[in-house]
Parts: C-alpha cells; sequence; structure tokens
DNA sequence: CGCCTGTTTGACGACAGTCAAATTAGGTGG
DNA sequence: CCACCTAATTTGACTGTCGTCAAACAGGCG
C-alpha cells in the first residue's frame, strides 16, 4: 500500500514479509498507484478495506512456517482482493506489475448499489477462476499446468498486443508457487514445450511466443 | 453429527451427471430440502440461482473430459454455492448428507440488504476456505492433507458431539478428490495415523476418533 | 446368507522433488 | 559502452512420494 503517487519512494520491500508501515487510511474508493512488487495488505492487516485492481496485476499469497509459499490468486484488472475471512486479512498481497488499485471501505458495499453490482460480479468470476486453480492444482500434470497458465496469460495479453507473445509478469519461482510445482520443474516444463514447438522463445528471455494456441489447448486439458 | 431426517422424495441420481429435472423454479427464499446425494445444480445449468446451505453439507466439483475429479468446495451450514462464473454454473453440486438449502434469485441481493449481508460474509470466508485449500493442494503432502482435513471436520463437529468422534459424510474417493489424492493414498494415510496412534477407528468404519489434536494440528502444518 | 460395493493392503513404476553445478540475464559503476 | 557482479534460469543426476494395477477383505442390504 500504500506507497501513494507512485514512483519515487523505493522502500526496499523484497517480498517475503518485511513489514511496510501504512499510509494512514484513506478515503472511499481511493486510488492507489503502485510500483512492481509493492506490498498491498499481509495477513493480519485488518481487513476493514479492500481493492479492485483498475490496471497492472496482483498475486495474493499463504506462506507455510517452514517457508512453503502457495499463490492463491493472480488478480488482473477487474478483478477484486481483500475480500476473505473475517476481520484480518487471511493472506498476503503483492503488485506484480506497476498497478493502480482502488480501495473500499466494506460499508462502501451497503451504500453503492453500483459498486456491489460490480463486487458481486468480480466476486464470481473471482470463485470460478479458483475453481479453475483447485483443479489445477489437484488434478493436473506439471505439464497440464504450466500450459493452463499460459493459456490464460495469452488470453488476457490477447486482448492487448496479440501477436501470441506473452511477457510473463511472474518469475520462474512465482509461477512455481502459483502452480504448486518446483522452480526446477517449472523450467524444464518450459523449455520441453519449446523443444516440442509449442512455444517459442521471444525476445527478452522472460517473454515466451505461443505457437498454436490448439496444440496448447489440448496439452493443457481445457 | 449431521444426520439429519432424510427425507421423502428419493429421485435416483447416481452422482456423476445424470441429469436432474428440478421442481419448477421457487419464490424468493424458496425451502429446498434434499436427501443424500442429490444434485443441486450441474455445469452449464442457467445460474440464475444461487443457494445457502441451512443445514446438512454440499460438495461442488468439477469434472475433466477424461473423467479426473476435483471437489473444489465442501459448503456447510452457513455457506454459499452457485455465485460462481458467468450466467451458467461452472461445476456441479451435490448433497453429501440430507441437507436443507434455501435458493435466491441474483436480482435478490439488490433487493435485501439483510440477505447481502449474509452473502457477503459468507462469500469471505468461502473464499477464506478456499485459500486453503489451494494451500493444500499446492503445498502439503498426503498426510498433512488428511489431517488438515479430519481436523476442520472436527472443528465442525465439535459444536454438535464433541467426544472427539468424526462421521466422515465423505466416501475415500470424495476425501481423495477433494484432497488431490487417489483414493489408496488416503487409505493408506489414514491407516498409518491410526497405527502412529493419531487416531483411532470408531465404531462404524467410517467413523475416527481424534486423539490428540494437538498432535494432528502439527501434523497438518496449520 | 450371499452379492455388490467400498475399503484395505501389496508390489512396482513414474513423475516430480532435491541437491548441485553450469550458464545466462540484468543491473551497476567505472 | 563495456566489464563485472549478482541473481535468475537452465541443466544434470539421483531420490522419494505418490500413483497405478491388482488382489484380498469387509460391510451393508436385499
Amino acid at each position: 500500500m500504500f506507497e501513494q503517487a507512485a514512483p519515487s519512494i523505493e522502500r526496499k520491500n523484497s517480498s517475503l514479509h518485511a513489514r511496510a508501515q501504512f499510509a494512514p487510511a484513506a478515503r472511499v474508493g481511493n486510488e492507489l498507484k503502485l510500483a512492481k512488487r509493492r506490498a498491498v495488505f499481509y495477513p493480519g492487516d485488518d481487513a476493514d478495506r479492500f481493492y479492485e485492481v483498475e490496471s497492472g496485476a496482483v498475486m495474493v499469497y499463504r506462506l507455510l512456517e517452514d517457508g512453503r509459499r502457495q499463490i492463491v490468486e493472480i488478480v488482473f484488472p477487474g478483478g477484486i482482493c481483500g475480500l476473505a475471512g473475517g476481520d484480518v486479512h487471511d493472506a498476503a498481497c503483492e503488485t506484480l506489475l506497476p498497478s493502480v488499485l482502488r480501495s473500499y471501505k466494506i460499508a462502501d458495499l451497503a451504500c453503492s448499489g453500483l459498486l456491489r453490482a460490480r463486487v458481486v460480479a468480480g466476486l464470481k468470476s473471482q470463485i470460478a477462476a479458483m475453481h479453475d486453480h483447485a483443479v489445477m492444482l489437484g488434478r493436473k500434470t506439471a505439464e497440464e499446468r504450466v500450459c493452463t497458465l499460459i493459456l490464460r496469460l495469452y488470453e488476457i495479453a490477447t486482448g492487448n498486443a496479440a501477436d501470441g507473445t506473452i511477457a510473463f509478469p511472474l518469475s520462474r519461482t512465482e509461477i512455481a508457487d502459483y502452480l504448486g510445482l518446483t522452480l526446477e520443474t517449472v523450467c524444464r516444463t518450459i523449455c520441453d514445450l519449446r523443444r516440442r514447438g509449442l512455444l517459442e522463445a521471444g525476445v527478452k528471455k522472460s517473454e515466451v511466443r505461443v505457437q498454436s494456441v490448439e496444440r496448447l489447448r489440448h496439452a493443457a486439458s481445457c
């Protein structure tokens, strides 16, 4: 949170739980510009506000005592985060890209029918996405998981630059933590997909080009 | 725990996707009494209604083409199901026990502030539960998964008959499909926990007795 | 009492994880 | 602009957990 006007101040906040001291809570529908990899909230934080992603992307994750991490949601524009659990947040939330969020008080839901409709719609598609995710984590092989994720990113990206090239907003480790795999398995799987011609290397190493959506969809089992 | 008084009407509906024809859509807050293992909705069904579980329990699941199944939610009293995806349901829903559900039209949300508050609260804890579930599926070992589930059932049951005995509303196959394991692994793990004294056999085979919540919680990593 | 289904147990194999090292990318300062 | 340094990615070899296939066993219901 809470770096207000984006850029400048870059408190180092390298992922795992370096606590940020927040700026004082903002007003209804307060806009929040955040740089890449900034914390939005931490588990245990007061959950009196939730967030709507306007641009960019955020990830919501949980940590176990021993350091295992699971990214439980990746939220893209139009999605909601911070509406889970009781009166404190149940997970951590961090930007993956420079993002604009809009924060609301829970109580605002009662006031605005428009907001409520947007939130309900957001939650509905979010729950469906979590169903997809559960199927992936519980029942898909490593290759199916990777293909499923690439496909999802492709479909989101295809709105923007539709030449089949996808810039991952995620590191290998993050992909692994989202897919319930290790980073080595993710590497091996992606390389293998390249070798087999389903993907092609992009200009930058973090980019990838989809060769055949059909074959990818088939390999993803969905 | 759990067992209601199994009602009368028993339309045969043996699990996987034998389509049920529903009673004609009911009014706002229509009560729905269902026996054990009755379909509530199927994927693709018109999602003009959602359901609040009043008693009993339901499971929400997805099937892949090749028959792999993942149970994505188990919903207990107070929870909501059927609010996911777009204008058709994204998953199947079936009772695990004789249950009483209450169905509402989506539009009802706009009318009743009381309903809205209950639904938002329900969705929030449901999303947190799905976060738990994702962590389990993505990052926990077979033993941790089984312990986590037993612990959750224990905590729900402990409100009712608090002697540590849990009657599973789930078959081994269903436990496996919820935990992302095979039924053999579930069996082996439960037997192992018994051998190691974390659990004790109940009177019936489908029951289990928790020996030490502490040890169980430790083995569950949560 | 006997069938049918669900559960338990066993033997074996494979997919993904672990540990470790080599290679590459990206960022910084000269 | 280039050299260097660190962090990220890739590759390799080996291991272990869990899945698969198969058979024995138990329990519930007619």
